[in-house]
RNA sequence: GCUCCUGUGGUGUAGUCCGGUUAAGCAUACUGCCCUCUCAAGGCAGUGAUCCCGGGUUCAAAUCCCGGCGGGAGCACCA
């Protein structure tokens, strides 16, 4: 049919002009007659709000975790995760675990523990239980050794470049051939004589499977450095592989999110948890979070902290969550970015601008409206008020300052380009200025009536302008090349109120956009 | 290279499982108007997608099937 519109078309269009030529009303009443049902009006397919039905959950009966690895601060990408996690576990009147992924003592440090949970709070994600996954290490022992006895794991003490070219030629390991007394003989040894990298647990998987997850992997490993809770006590630790799947297992875990990179580990999470007849979690995965231009990983940022060229993990450029506290962007508005972003495993590359429109929204009614001045320039002003009262917000209610005024000013550089004598400007909050002089500029008060048609202007007392530095960052990356003029500095005067301002608060410099106060002397841009 | 995942307006998504009632909803961006002592917020309207491409099944496909192509990821004794 859709091949033919071309000859149909016509025949369509003439019919419908001859039922056109039929009055409305006794259109309607055939149609009454005759189709009754195509009056009905449809309901309208619910819009649905949030992130989409989970599979196989019940209300009441889910668990989910967010288990991040302490090696690093915690950025939006962990946000997404851990919002997720929580809104299902919400969503089923369940429970949110928060699990530290500790099982590799060469990259965890303890400040990192407490640094994931700060993050977290300041998001407002709340979990219902804490634990680490070194804290089951005897059980993951335990079932390591199952594994063993069942004959689903073996001792290898190959070295590590026969294994992965092993691994890649899909050839079996010698080791795989030994006696459980061997693998039960180097299991001790494991803990005793061997050093690190000479021998490891494999999973007895499949060395011809397509999945190259499934050759083999490691389960157990010697790691000798100083594991920072639990210090020396222990040298074999569990691969990432082998513990979440137990301890999601053992937790309850009921559905458990991880990021589209480990998809293919799905295979063998629930191959191991068969071989030892546990209780098997939903393993779904969704895409990785990433800005434009700005990077997520640690192999990136470090080198750029180390060269100064960023001035550490809270640089207002970067993606971690201090960096966007510091920079005025709310937990609220990252929630409901994330939420906006969908439950996808299609590749996302994030639109920074939803989140400063949702954050704008969220900041805006209790956000300070204070004058700014860049690119300063005197003003000398005649028949001056001695104190004005100005709002501190257009149409909310958030009090009033202040202002004791003398006749020397600042306004911007930019608002008197082509500015003559005779011209008028409005100074917003003040009144009307009528310009007598150009150089120096000067000006005659000739009231506050308000003028639709003259220019808007913000300005600043001279004598007790308070001199900030903002910093206005922008993307950090154009493609790959770090961008040397990411971070804008300007200093601007802005009024004494600036300094009675708490810090962190959020101002909106009038007709110049939201900054954070970062300090006495520094404020961050947020955005337009 | 091999394997897996993914592909809806400028951008991010909804809808795809159970094909029609929507030639596609929402957000963001953009444009215009209203409001406004801000280039903000708020209100209204509008621009913008033949749903990656090509075939097939069907009366009917963004939705099902096959084949391409584009993008991403994995191929660690890291998570």
């Amino acid at each position: 049919m859709r091949s033919q519109v071309k000859e149909i078309a016509p025949v369509i269009s003439s019919i419908v002009n001859s039922i056109n030529q039929i009055p409305f009303e006794q259109q309607k009443s055939e149609i009454e007659k005759e189709f009754p049902d195509l009056l009905v009006e449809k309901p309208k397919k619910e819009e649905r709000e949030g992130l989409p039905p989970l599979e196989g959950a019940q209300q009441g009966n889910v668990i989910t975790r967010f288990p991040p690895e302490p090696n690093g601060y915690p950025h939006i990408g962990h946000a997404k995760a851990a919002i997720i996690d929580e809104e299902y576990a919400k969503m089923y009147g369940g429970k949110l675990i928060l699990r530290f992924d500790d099982t590799n003592p060469e990259a965890e440090r303890l400040e990192y523990y407490a640094a994931i949970k700060v993050g977290l709070d300041w998001l407002g994600v709340k979990y219902d239980r804490v634990k680490n996954t070194s804290d089951d290490i005897e059980l993951l022992y335990k079932k390591c050794l199952e594994l063993i006895n069942g004959g689903f794991a073996y001792l290898c003490t190959c070295k590590q470049e026969t294994v992965s070219a092993n691994r890649r030629e899909m050839k079996a390991c010698k080791c795989s051939l030994g006696k459980l007394e061997q693998n039960l003989e180097r299991w001790e040894k494991m803990f005793s004589k061997y050093k690190q990298g000479e021998a490891i647990v494999r999973f007895r998987g499949d060395m011809k499977s397509e999945n190259t997850v499934m050759r083999d992997p490691v389960m157990c490993r010697i790691i000798e450095a100083k594991h920072p809770i639990l210090s020396d006590r222990y040298r074999v630790w569990p691969s990432y592989d082998f513990s979440v799947a137990i301890e999601d297992s053992i937790d309850g875990v009921t559905h458990a999110f991880r990021t589209k990179e480990y998809e293919l580990r799905n295979e063998l999470y629930y191959t191991i948890l068969d071989a030892l007849k546990m209780r098997k979690p939903k393993v779904i995965e969704f895409s990785r979070l990433g800005f434009e231009g700005m990077p997520v990983s640690k192999r990136i940022l470090r080198p750029l902290i180390e060269e100064c060229k960023v001035s550490g993990y809270d640089d207002p450029r970067l993606p971690t969550l201090e960096a966007l506290k510091r920079r005025g962007i709310t937990p609220e508005a990252i929630r409901k970015f994330v939420l906006s972003l969908g439950f996808t495993k299609a590749d996302t590359l994030a639109p920074f601008d939803t989140l400063e429109s949702l954050n704008r929204k969220i900041i805006d009614s209790d956000s300070i409206r204070l004058h700014m001045v860049k690119n300063p320039v005197k003003i000398r002003i005649l028949g001056m008020p001695h104190t004005i009262t100005m709002p501190n917000h257009p149409t909310k209610d958030i009090g009033t300052r202040q202002i004791t005024l003398d006749e020397n000013l600042y306004i911007e550089s930019e608002d008197i380009k082509n500015l003559k004598i005779g011209d008028e400007l409005r100074f917003m909050g003040l009144g009307n200025v009528q310009i007598t002089k150009t150089e120096p500029l000067e000006g005659n008060y000739i009231g506050d009536e308000l003028k639709a048609q003259i220019p808007k202007v913000q300005w600043v007392v001279q004598k007790d302008a308070q001199k900030i530095k903002i910093l206005i960052p922008s993307q950090l990356f154009i493609g790959e090349v770090f961008n040397e003029k990411s971070l804008e500095e300007i200093d601007v005067f802005v009024e004494s109120h600036y300094s009675q301002l708490k810090e962190g608060k959020e101002i909106q410099f009038v007709r110049f956009g939201y900054c954070r106060k970062d300090s006495v002397l520094q404020a961050i841009y947020t955005h337009k």
